[in-house]
DNA sequence: GACACGTGAGAAAACGCTTTCTCATTCTTT
DNA sequence: AAAGAATGAGAAAGCGTTTTCTCACGTGTC
């Protein structure tokens, strides 16, 4: 009879008793193991499919010091960029039987280092999503991390692949095009101020600036959701400019709606852009031009680099560098004639 | 030294090492067991400290029988349902410090059971989003992985609360907002054939239909995305209707973008709404008509319900119905003198 | 026909932790 | 001052697997 173990649940015990054989037995036949008797082990395989047996994946955890789980940490669950990495990460891992525990670390960054550490203890690896972790912070839980990678991050810390978009090309590709376009007053609406990404961004503007003197960029104060944009349709107004660079697609679209609020015109009054190019933003209207970054291809490779750090195939962990790809479409257009600051 | 243990992570006994006690010892002071002399415990603190010691959850789990893990299985991360209730989901969780372990069954429906078998052995309990599995297999398995909780659908298995938002009352609402503008011939865009919530949807409509003999309510095939919306232009002009229900904002988004390209004005020449009123929604443009359906919170329910069921509070497992509200946006507007078919 | 050898299965250890059981020590109590 | 109660920590038994170790049995060889 169909013995219950002690916790109600039914245990390679079980199966053992009822095919007559050591847990030893079962447990060989289970995975596969040639060395049993054929006879016994179709006399196993009996047991356990009339039993239903399924084996305790946290005591074969424990046996096998592995638990075919990875770790995400990512700061917004609502931010679609994440959903994307999560979405690739979780496909690409699921295909090497794989599964994935989500932590989210709702943007506080104290308690990040901590999540992480717990997220990873659960599982054979982690994705580290912390644009605005400090490096220092980083590099000194990295190790402790192994087998780590990170999204849109380096670190000094060995063995640490790094999947970086190239943020500072992408607005410099922007940039160019509203150049190209006749704009020569810009405005970068920025993002939340210690982001990493947002950083490579400022550089990259520096860099445009540097080529271009003749185009004068206004650096504007902002985030990176869709109020943000919203709330900054002064801001970009009083700055006069007419081509205007959001942090991203989701403050573009904000900023758009701001704009039509106001009665502007886009892109025949000014133009926007985003930066991502998320699902959406193809169906705004209008359609909003932006760099489209191969995002949940980014959320594939982390698997990728991680499961050959889980494999030890530790010869090369070179990281990439993802060049976003311009998106040309509706929402910039010819530059009119200079505006003039809205006062003074 | 820290002597390490085999594995080459610091364990229990390396802490009891250090500190000159028992395993035992170590462990009763890290979980707080106060019958520990205060500086004995001290000491073994200490030694912890120096040693970074962090205990292994999965030796942890094995021993209590209990993962701090909870899984929910969704047909498609990519949806922004899904990641809507994955979102209250797993801040909710995490407000009781359990974590949330993602299974992504990518509309294969027939690997759904095992995936939520395997899922569900690995955790604590489970959020079961099988809009497409059949009644009866949910029924089948259904016992085998309580606790569970069901979203959008319920069974008659025992215990397993379900928590379901009222499509049908939604429909009409909206079909009801329709009416009032004064469209006579409206139009559903179905969702997936046998998708649980679609089914709500139509058995809404038929309601409506027999309290609203005078208006014509046509039926079009569709699906839940985009590209579903705005494939169905052709379909939609055909149908000479002048209000179309779409089966989601997905739907409704894609079909606006194709109405769009055909030069048609919304809601002057037809009025458009949508279902779910995901953020997106009200940024559209023109901003969409919609039924708001609390999907953050349905996730963070589907914890409380969970929570209770892990905590064998079996008193009541109500499950719970939603409300959709209607939320009336530009997308929507007058009827126009009735338009006729575009074809004969 | 004995001896080495290979094969296959059970016993037991290991994985890292919690918890019960047990016992030595100290504190009460009369 | 002696007996009983209370306290606190170690030993050991789990939790459910995998895997090494060990040994019995049957086969092949000379």
């Amino acid at each position: 009879m169909a013995r219950k173990s002690a916790s109600g649940r039914i245990g390679i015990a079980d199966v053992a008793v009822k095919a007559g054989v050591s847990h030893a037995t079962v447990s060989r036949v289970m995975n596969g193991n040639f060395t049993v008797d054929p006879d016994i082990a179709a006399r196993v395989r009996a047991a356990a499919a009339e039993l239903k047996y399924q084996p305790n994946p946290v005591g074969r955890s424990l046996a096998l010091g592995k638990t075919d789980t990875i770790g995400i940490v990512v700061p917004d669950l609502a931010n679609p960029t994440f959903q994307a990495i999560l979405r690739g990460l979780s496909r690409a891992a699921a295909q090497d039987g794989y599964r994935v525990l989500i932590a989210d670390s709702f943007e506080v960054s104290s308690e990040e280092s901590i999540l992480a550490g717990e997220a990873r203890r659960r599982c054979d690896g982690l994705v580290l999503c912390a644009p605005r972790m400090s490096d220092a912070e980083l590099e000194e839980i990295a190790p402790s991390l192994h087998p780590l990678v990170l999204i849109n991050r380096t670190t000094s810390a060995p063995n640490v692949p790094g999947l970086v978009v190239d943020y500072g090309q992408g607005v410099q590709d922007i940039a160019g095009h509203l150049v190209e376009l006749g704009h020569t007053r810009l405005a970068f609406l920025a993002g939340p101020p210690r982001s990493a990404s947002n950083e490579m961004r400022l550089k990259g503007l520096e860099t445009f600036r540097a080529a271009h003197p003749e185009v004068e960029v206004t650096m504007l104060e902002g985030g990176s959701d869709f109020d943000t944009g919203h709330e900054a349709v002064d801001a970009v107004l009083q700055s006069g400019a007419t081509g205007i660079l959001a942090f991203n697609d989701l403050v573009a679209m904000g900023l758009m709606s701001g704009l039509h609020e106001r009665g502007l015109d886009i892109p025949g009054d000014i133009s926007v852009t985003g930066f991502d190019d998320i699902p959406f933003a193809r169906y705004t209207t209008p359609a909003l031009t932006t760099a489209a970054v191969p995002i949940t291809e980014l959320g594939e490779q982390a698997w990728h680099q991680l499961r050959a750090l889980i494999r030890k195939e530790e010869n090369e962990t070179p990281g990439s560098r993802y060049q976003p790809r311009l998106e040309v479409r509706a929402s910039t257009g010819p530059a009119k004639a200079p505006r003039s600051t809205v006062h003074g």
